[in-house]
RNA sequence: CGGGGAGUGGCGCAGUCUGGUAGCGCACGCGGUUUGGGACCGCGGGGUCGCAGGUUCGAAUCCUGUCUCCCCGACCA
């Protein structure tokens, strides 16, 4: 992606109305734009991060032989009276519409009961079970009040997987083999060193569901941990999990966390109370279980922005990232203009995400600013010094000095073929 | 929903107390000098002060209502 053709500009100063780092960090980035409060469009840099952070779900949902599917943002009243949960004194966060012809319609703020409504044509046998999906959608809640930036909105993008089991041992093997995925995640994300599995309220069937927190002070949540035995317990359940796990009240540190993701066990709740049953082996007519999981994709981009940040800007994980490389081209003279576009082809057709700092107008430190405040991993600067020596000045975003390199030990760092 | 703070060119702000029809920096356009950590000089375009009423000869400024944003709390399947 070349600078000179992406339409968002950073700013020299943070919005004024915001006080939460990732919103200050990413609007002026230039990576977000606020439409109203907790509701955020994502602009091409901003986008490239939520699909990078994306992939990395996909991948291992893949290793838990999820599939993919995308359900609808409009969704009926009647699947929802079915649970119970249409009503406004049971769900608080609905926003609800209508046909023309007055139809009451929600708009999506969970999938759980149209997911289950949605497999009464395909689901029948013991040999169409276990099942799991999943899909990134865009949930909207009317919260009473938005926060902290794009952590906690009233539109987001949420990964949220569902799985379905003939028995109740299926699914809590399930249950422990996501575990094992979602932590996968966390770590290929950046951020798995300070995420916890924490205990938390339960539901119908099992005594505690768990979260995924992680360490952050902008967040809303409070843990206890401790850290040797890797244990977490929201403080929510506190007392009930120092029963449960025989543990001490003063072993425990408490922090400050953000919930970056939560799975649940319905057990046969749910699709008990939907009616979705299926003919087991022998012929009787069995229960469903059912498990839920979810993944805030954007709250995620924002703790990984509050997290990684510094004074001079974001800081993303290559990972996540929206390009490895800041090619920032200093002058406009002929032989630094080739040496870069040179360089630009090169990378871009190895693969490599690069941004191309190729602004005839804007001057070194500017380019230098822009590439710490969007936090680019590797910037590589191109010009009549580095054409005159034939080499590479290459500098990490968190490194203090830059090194010169030749072509081979810039493909090395880079992992290009050469 | 309760409490607190704030709405003035795209962004950041001053002006409001002590009414006299709008100013600064950045950004933007043109010309010139510059060119390795957000350059400098000159010229120029852009707002009627969140919105609606009211008071007044006259309102960004005073009064009333209303909308929006931020923070704290309550809430969070």
């Amino acid at each position: 992606m070349r600078l000179s053709q992406l339409f968002t500009k950073t700013s020299k100063t943070a919005p004024a109305d915001e006080t939460s780092k990732n919103a200050m960090l990413l609007i002026q980035a230039g990576f977000v734009h606020k439409e109203m409060a907790g509701v955020y469009a994502y602009l091409p840099l901003g986008l490239k991060v939520v699909e990078n952070i994306k992939q990395i779900v996909r991948e291992e949902m893949a290793s838990v032989d999820s599939n993919e599917l995308i359900m609808t943002s409009l969704q009926r009243r009647e699947t929802w009276e079915k649970t119970g949960r249409w009503s406004p004194e049971v769900v608080d966060i609905w926003f609800k519409t209508k046909l023309q012809d007055d139809t009451e319609l929600g708009l999506a703020w969970s999938h759980e009961e149209p997911i289950v409504e949605m497999l009464r044509p395909f689901v029948h046998s013991y040999k169409d079970l276990p099942l799991s999906l999943y899909q990134f959608q865009t949930k909207l809640r009317n919260e009473l009040r938005a926060k902290s930036g794009i952590m906690r909105g009233r539109e987001f993008v949420m990964k949220d997987m569902y799985s379905f089991h003939a028995s109740a041992e299926d699914l809590a093997a399930y249950y422990d083999k996501t575990i094992e995925a979602y932590k996968r995640v966390y770590d290929r994300l950046g951020i798995g060193a300070d995420t916890y599995v924490t205990f938390a309220s339960g539901g119908a069937f099992t005594k505690f569901s768990h979260e995924f927190q992680t360490i952050c002070d902008a967040g809303e949540d409070v843990i206890y941990l401790h850290r040797e035995k890797n244990i977490a317990i929201n403080e929510e359940v506190i007392d009930d999990a120092i029963k449960e796990l025989g543990i001490q009240r003063d072993e425990l540190e408490q922090v400050k966390t953000a919930e970056v993701g939560n799975i649940f066990n319905f057990g046969a709740s749910k699709t008990e109370e939907m009616g979705l049953k299926f003919t087991a082996e022998d012929g009787t007519m069995s229960q469903i279980h059912m498990g839920s999981y979810g993944i805030g994709v954007t709250r995620v981009m924002g703790v990984i922005a509050e997290k990684l940040s510094d004074e001079r800007g974001l800081v993303w994980p290559e990972a996540v990232a929206p390009a490895r490389v800041y090619l920032a081209r200093l002058g406009t003279d002929t032989e630094v203009v080739k040496s870069a576009d040179e360089l630009y082809d090169r990378l871009t057709k190895s693969g490599v995400g690069v941004l191309y700092d190729d602004r005839d107008e804007v001057r070194p430190g500017e380019k230098f600013a822009d590439a710490d405040l969007m936090g680019i991993p590797y910037r590589i600067v191109i010009s009549n010094k580095t054409v005159t020596s034939n080499s590479y000045e290459v500098k990490h975003r968190t490194a203090a000095e830059a090194e010169h390199l030749n072509q081979t030990q810039l493909d090395h760092l880079l992992g290009v073929e050469a």
